[in-house]
DNA sequence: GCTTGGCTCGTAATCGATTACAAAAATGAG
DNA sequence: CTCATTTTTGTAATCGATTACGAGCCAAGC
């Protein structure tokens, strides 16, 4: 078929040698050096070698080989993100939508994953650390996943963590205050004549989780609501979850009229199975979420919800790890606490006020 | 307060020197090649100096500097995923996960971000291609964009698509039939007696947008719908665009009795200020919605959707892209079709059911 | 005229791991 | 025991960009 060997045979479209500041600085007939100082340190080139080098750079499409630029900066300009296995919940898209904002705007990358998702994830996470192919570690878990025998925390790179505390501590911490706003959402229950509560619970032993079950407690003892008409589920913060905890509460807890849930997905879930169940909110229960997510501010009913603002935290963790990265850390004990706010919403109400169902006379004990 | 320099001062634990693969093949009396064969090539390297080696390895804590592998090797086994802005939408969190989970079984690592966030952002992403730190790039929104006169797609690294064909072609994909089950769609709500229809599209001009609004036309001509019987709402996928899409669907048209999603978020939306509104769903309205995500299968009333299946499109996207990495790329014009699935929901019914709402008679034109 | 100082620019070392090549050692055959 | 092979190991080149150092040049100052 004609030519044989025209140099551009089918598989000879591959081994595009990439352009190298070697071909650059030929080009434009200087050293690498100067290529480099052009590039880096416009000043430091005098105007008629720089427009040269500009050129050939122009002509030739050249980029900078990141590799070889980390491997002689010692720093990537990546940041990895550690973010939980439930990013789908989208409260952590919005936190990551901030934070991966934030670290653009300063000329760095950022890599997400998860390190409780699986260990070979974890694994390769951590390795990237130790590698040094990051330059710091945004941590959303808490969790200091530790596996053979190494951990993000102690590769040596800076770390801020935010939603939770870093297990161990040691790096800057930006979180809100769960115990104080568990203890919100029951007062909001109690306020409006709810008297027995079921608490449907995040990840168990979680940092989260810990501090909303005991402000929930709190809460129920501030509000005078004795123990026995307190009840307990637990769940993993996923819709699911609360389909699950929807499921049991209406076997074991069915004289509960309040619902105070550890986050918005879990809520939505419940509201989902229990109106399948023929449930009625706010008519036979009152449900309030945690987190703000969009979707329970348009469902029916609209979901009330302690609203963390994820923009916020996003801005303030970057910040931490920006200035931590230009030299200048936070001392590793600085916790910055973020305030919520209560957002009200059609799945609260007074207990029984239109629903005319059974609500059992209190008929203290037995 | 005591010895005044112990080598230990507040500062100096700073300039940690990161062991090498010098002070591995110092400490084990070996040559660096030797100590770089027994990691990568094991049985290339007798009993007695491996051992030698892997306790070097483990006592100084030595992990490969990933820089200098990746620019001696060539490839940086990084994959980016170029994501739409919309991941919170919980659709593409499921794609993600399953990318993710394949890649890294694999031994790649992930870098997500958003060419359509923002200029900066895409220009940091095409960016990484350029500078070859990424081997691959699976492109979840189709658009190729261009900044600063360069692409993706031109940066000579192997690109998968997924959900969309990549404009300009050239580049294998994964996609569903939106307008078949768009046309799925329209039919289910025919079947059920709906006459009038509202068309509620994501981003307009998009790939799948396109497809699944001719889907729609052509669904309501095989249901002998006629044109003055469907209305259109432009929104972006989103569930805010669905609530604006209900507001105006009040205003605009509000004989349509069937209302037919491009994303089950926009149908969630929508849902939710209708029944602010006051309008009961089914019995004032039938909508079906496209994606099949949790929290649709957990309104109320469920969702009837389309479900596409992320699962199996990641896993066959990575598959393609490994197998590209592998260096035995599918042919540029594969194009793979996904099967959907149709899920009934509580979210259709035969209209004018159960509300005694007014349907007004047909009326033939004036 | 000569020295000092300030710019520019090129040479070459450097970052750390991989690998082609050659040298050395071990193994097997006869 | 010797020669041919095979297996191990070390030396040094290499990937590409950055930068310490010094050479060359020009102007100012005495």
């Amino acid at each position: 078929m004609g030519r044989a060997n025209d140099g551009a045979g089918p598989e000879a479209a591959k081994p595009v040698k990439p352009v190298n500041i070697r071909d650059v600085a030929l080009r434009a007939g200087v050293s690498t050096a100067t290529v480099s100082r052009a590039l880096a340190a416009p000043d430091r080139v005098r105007q008629a070698l720089r427009d040269r080098v500009e050129a050939a750079v122009r002509t030739l499409g050249y980029t900078p080989n990141l590799a070889a630029r980390t491997l002689r900066a010692g720093a990537s300009r990546m940041i990895l993100i550690d973010a939980p296995h439930r990013i789908g919940g989208s409260f952590f898209a919005g936190l990551l939508t901030s934070l991966d904002e934030a670290f653009t705007a300063r000329g760095y990358t950022c890599i997400v994953g998860s390190t409780e998702q699986s260990d070979e994830k974890a694994r390769r996470l951590i390795e990237l650390a130790y590698a040094r192919q990051i330059d710091g570690a945004v941590v959303l878990t808490g969790l200091a996943t530790r596996i053979d025998g190494r951990s993000l925390v102690e590769a040596n790179v800076p770390i801020v963590s935010i939603c939770a505390e870093l297990i161990g501590g040691g790096a800057p911490c930006v979180t809100v205050d769960d115990e104080r706003w568990a203890m919100r959402q029951v007062e909001f229950l109690a306020a409006l004549g709810h008297k027995s509560l079921l608490y449907v619970g995040g990840s168990e032993g979680g940092y989260n989780e810990v501090r909303r079950r005991r402000g929930f407690k709190r809460g129920a003892r501030a509000a005078g609501i004795a123990t026995r008409h307190l009840a307990f589920a637990q769940g993993d913060y996923s819709l699911g979850s609360g389909v699950d905890a929807a499921r049991a509460y209406a076997a074991v807890f069915p004289r509960a009229t309040g619902v105070v849930c550890a986050s918005d997905d879990m809520a939505l879930g419940f509201m989902g199975f229990a109106a399948a169940a023929g449930l009625k909110c706010p008519d036979d229960y009152s449900i309030i979420g945690f987190d703000g997510i969009d979707y329970g501010r348009n469902w029916t009913p609209t979901l009330a919800t302690i609203a963390q603002p994820s923009g916020e935290m996003g801005r303030v963790g970057a910040d931490l790890m920006l200035r931590a990265l230009a030299g200048d850390p936070a001392p590793p004990d600085t916790k910055i606490t973020i305030e919520c706010s209560l957002l009200p919403g059609g799945s609260t109400a007074p207990p029984g006020v239109t629903g005319a169902r059974r609500r059992p006379a209190p008929k203290r004990r037995t």
